[in-house]
DNA sequence: ATGAAAGCGCTAACAT
DNA sequence: ATGTTAGCGCTTTCAT
């Protein structure tokens, strides 16, 4: 790897004006033109290595995110990438797969590689991004806010969202809702479920026999159902906490030949891939990629130097019927 | 952010000493001790930007996909996260969405970022690895081998997988049996197409007609599948070259009430998420997670200079019915 | 076992 | 407009 000291050999130039080039400072075009072809001619690629360290900042940005394999996730990974892209920032995905310690590495990384900021979606629990704050690295929360620390978050209202998910299949006369929710220590699992009792309390299925918490994936959800399923006196109708879940469900339902509308179903979330046999369900749709461009927004604020106090942006997350 | 001169001052040693610390270096207990507690105490982190640019190398490395949406890529992803953490490696992601000059900045912050390694499944076309290349940076290839390049590469046999879900509809009796394709640039769709064109010689259908090149997403998919259906002699089943658009193809077909059996449908890849109807399908499995796996460790082995030529390793992908 | 010091490649004063 | 130089935070000889 050639370094800009030895384009300034080659260009009959100081290692300063190779930088200038590189930097759009004010260089004679001759001398441009030198450093141009010099380094053309030894495929120089500065050190952004050195240049990280010389200024003590970068322009990447981590997005952090529990699970790669939700299309949730990678939609709004999406909307993150195009706002940081038109800004000249690069993104980095960083998967935790739902693990403190994964993500705990991904955050020192980011921190010691002085990244220009960070997005994340938390993992379960109480994540620590006290480091980051305390060395003022840039962070915005989005999807879920972590517990007790004063960082810009873009979330949804999640409870709403459980609710009127939940009273839609009230309304649609079901007596039995059952809840399948996420981990218990995921923030958007709890309150999704808040917002089922919401809807239930007064309906007579408060009970918490109908709720279950499984892992927001495919199968956590499968194994909630069928659970459900095998109760004494199984539910009629089921609000699924998020998308993946949703799959699981379905399945386990389509194997007992209980599909919708012999079962009600409502979903946090949009189903990945839309059933091919128009089946009635209620969908609370995830402004996923929106999530994404929002946080991206706000951070691009922050790393530009923004410094008003900590704001919290809710975004509309809307009831659809489908099928 | 604290530096190593800093906690030295504050443990009484020598920044050398820290340093040694914080590698396993021989130092004696009680001055690793003191200097632990300085450490812990400024809750000081090493600045792998500084110790990258020392060491000409870091620990992480990039993994470059054409499009994170894709539950195939993600699957892939995960195999190459598990197989590099467990080595101590850090992955991020890095999305082209089959675009060359996303992908070119991509491979240049690897490069300039003296990245461990990288592994890509090149965007459509010529990726230009010759960079990374030339500054022996370790790549390996992986779904997609780059043209005229040496270098490793995890692939699977596209033709013959093509060939085999064709040669399933055959000798289901279908005669006119079309194909949905990738982009022409991308390697792997035409050598799909290629399979395809194998199986259906000789079956009279040779015609191109039926064959469609769309671009790897759903909606290519439906927009493919319609255009086919609205053919004076529409075909009668169709091989789909991957698995998102197979369920665009899919959705057109429920519209207009052509599901299987009443087409013909074999699909390269697995569907992302199940219909929930059963419904016959040929399937060739891709082993996304496995080729992640098998990159992974050959970049490793690369990474840790193993020297011989380029190797191309070809797994098996398997047929199989479904639904 | 420990310290002093050079240097990784770059940028930004400061000088000219 | 251009060159000189110090220094970003770390690792690693080379001494001791």
């Amino acid at each position: 790897m050639p370094t800009i000291y030895e384009v300034a050999a080659a260009a009959g130039v100081s290692p300063a004006t190779v930088s200038r080039v590189f930097n759009g400072a004010n260089v004679s075009p001759e001398k441009a033109e030198a450093v141009r072809r010099a380094a053309k001619e030894m495929s120089f690629t500065p050190s952004r290595t050195a240049r990280t360290l010389r200024l003590q900042s970068s322009e990447v940005i981590a997005l952090v995110i529990p699970d790669i394999e939700n299309p949730f996730f990678t939609a709004l990974a999406r909307g993150v990438e195009d706002v940081a892209r038109a800004a000249g920032y690069s993104v980095v995905l960083c998967n935790t797969d739902e693990d403190h310690e994964k993500e705990l590495r991904y955050l020192d990384i980011a921190l010691s590689a002085t990244m220009a900021g960070v997005i994340i979606a938390a993992a379960g629990g109480n994540s620590d991004l006290s480091g980051l704050i305390a060395r003022k690295c840039p962070v915005v929360a989005v999807d879920r806010s972590p517990h007790g620390v004063d960082v810009d978050a873009v979330i949804v209202d999640n409870r709403a969202g459980g609710r009127a998910a939940t009273q839609a299949l009230v309304e649609q006369g079901f007596q039995r809702i059952a809840c399948i929710t996420g981990p218990s220590d995921v923030e958007t699992a709890t309150q999704r479920a808040d917002g089922w009792r919401d809807a239930v309390t007064g309906n007579g299925t408060t009970d918490d026999r109908y709720l279950r918490f499984a892992d927001f994936r495919v199968d956590g959800g499968a194994t909630a159902m069928s659970e459900l399923l095998a109760l004494p006196e199984p539910p009629d109708a089921v609000f699924v906490a998020n998308n993946l879940m949703s799959v699981g469900a379905l399945r386990v339902l389509s194997e007992q030949g209980k599909l919708p509308p012999a079962t009600g179903v409502a979903v946090f979330g949009d189903l990945p891939f839309l059933p091919l046999v128009p089946i009635p369900i209620t969908v609370v749709h995830m402004p996923a990629r929106h999530l994404g461009t929002t946080a991206a927004k706000l951070l691009l604020e922050r790393i530009s130097g923004d410094d008003q106090p900590a704001r919290t942006i809710v975004l509309r997350n809307q009831l659809t019927p489908v099928g």
